[in-house]
DNA sequence: TAGCCGTGGAC
DNA sequence: TGTCCAAGGCT
């Protein structure tokens, strides 16, 4: 049987078709019309790159990585390494990690085809319930529910679910499975995710030109922009630590290292540093430098902000004349820097050991 | 299940 | 300046 599209869903196809946005990896709707279907890869990569990540962000490392690695053979038979150079800056970088074993396995046990259903999706490393979803949708056609932090803010409102997140889920995953049609899916889901980033925002709504304007529940009642409801946050702490800038005599080389695999920053260059810590002591941190030198503590410090605390690091610089690195260090030319894997932290951190 | 996991832009 | 938060996943 053939369930009837609602009226609602065929409202917003209808605003989607004239409002759609313009991104490098989506087919619009009016080339999809006329048979045009999406790359699964780059379907795939665009969501990796897209989760908790702004598409501002993601555009630029999007055409970069499309280039390098046009297939997702390519990206499976990538360096490591080249990888995480390449993802520097994007952050969550688990994210590269297993994004390189997801195209191993795509490559090697699939053939280079990604599965079309959101089971053999979700299966994947690094693909959970909403970009499973939305990869079955979007590249396969597949009637999925897909329900991102846009979809979660657009269904609270239109059907006025007072439930705080995530308690609210599975009803706000009700809500969007029964306006998802059997035709355009994808272009539904996307539909509903440009509503969300274009319309329904989360401050100050432009609830005037909304195509659900009349049917959303919350605007009724006056309440729209104060939804989606949200269970209170727990405060950053602040940690601080010490971080050292080694330099070579003669070219100003920098000493790297690389961090563990896994955690904070997992696998990613980093200059040698202290652990952080909030009772760090800033007095005694040059005893814990990794080499012997004559240590020289900069003026000021560097703070960042990562999800769960707020860091606060001591620079130190130091010039080595002669001797070796440690096992595993290297040096990173002025020139060289660039290209290196290295987080947006650790490039203040130098940037204020070189300043 | 709630904590861990980055970054930059908007306000 | 601080807060929020953006196409979440993993453990």
């Amino acid at each position: 049987m053939t369930l009837k599209t609602p009226a609602l869903t065929q409202q917003l196809l209808a605003w989607y078709d004239r409002h759609a946005r313009d991104l490098p990896w989506r087919v619009p709707p009016h080339e999809r019309k006329v048979g045009v279907v999406p790359d699964p890869y780059r379907v795939w990569l665009s969501e990796i790159m897209l989760q908790q990540t702004t598409v501002a962000a993601v555009k630029d490392y999007f055409t970069a990585f499309t280039a390098k690695w046009p297939k997702v053979e390519m990206l499976a038979e990538a360096d490591a390494d080249d990888v995480m150079k390449a993802w520097a800056g994007l952050g969550y970088y688990s994210r590269a990690r297993n994004l390189k074993a997801c195209a191993e396995t795509v490559a090697r046990d699939h053939g280079g085809r990604f599965p079309d259903t959101e089971e053999g999706l979700r299966a994947l490393p690094g693909i959970g319930p909403y970009t499973a979803a939305a990869i079955a949708a979007i590249a396969f056609d597949q009637p999925a529910a897909v329900v991102d932090g846009n979809v979660e803010r657009v269904m609270s409102r239109l059907r006025l679910i007072e439930t705080p997140l995530p308690a609210a889920k599975p009803e706000i995953r009700a809500a969007m499975g029964e306006l998802t049609p059997q035709e355009r899916p994808g272009d539904f889901a996307q539909a509903v995710m440009d509503l969300g980033a274009t319309i329904c925002t989360p401050k100050r709504p432009a609830c005037a030109l909304c195509p659900w304007m009349e049917p959303c529940a919350a605007r009724a009642a006056g309440v729209a922009e104060t939804l989606p409801r949200k269970a209170a946050k727990t405060a950053k702490p602040t940690r601080t630590g010490a971080a050292f800038v080694l330099r070579r005599a003669g070219d100003g080389a920098v000493a790297l290292r690389k961090r563990p695999p896994k955690g904070l920053l997992g696998g990613m260059a980093e200059v040698p540093g202290s652990e952080w810590a909030v009772d760090f002591d800033v007095a005694s941190a040059v005893m814990q430098a990794p080499v012997a030198a004559n240590w020289h503590k900069r003026s000021g410090s560097v703070g960042h902000t990562f999800t769960h605390f707020h860091l606060e690091v001591t620079v130190f610089t130091a010039e080595l004349g002669a001797g070796d690195l440690p096992e595993g260090w290297w040096w990173s030319t002025l020139d060289a820097l660039e290209g290196e894997a290295l987080p947006t932290v650790m490039r203040k951190v130098i940037a204020h050991g070189l300043g």
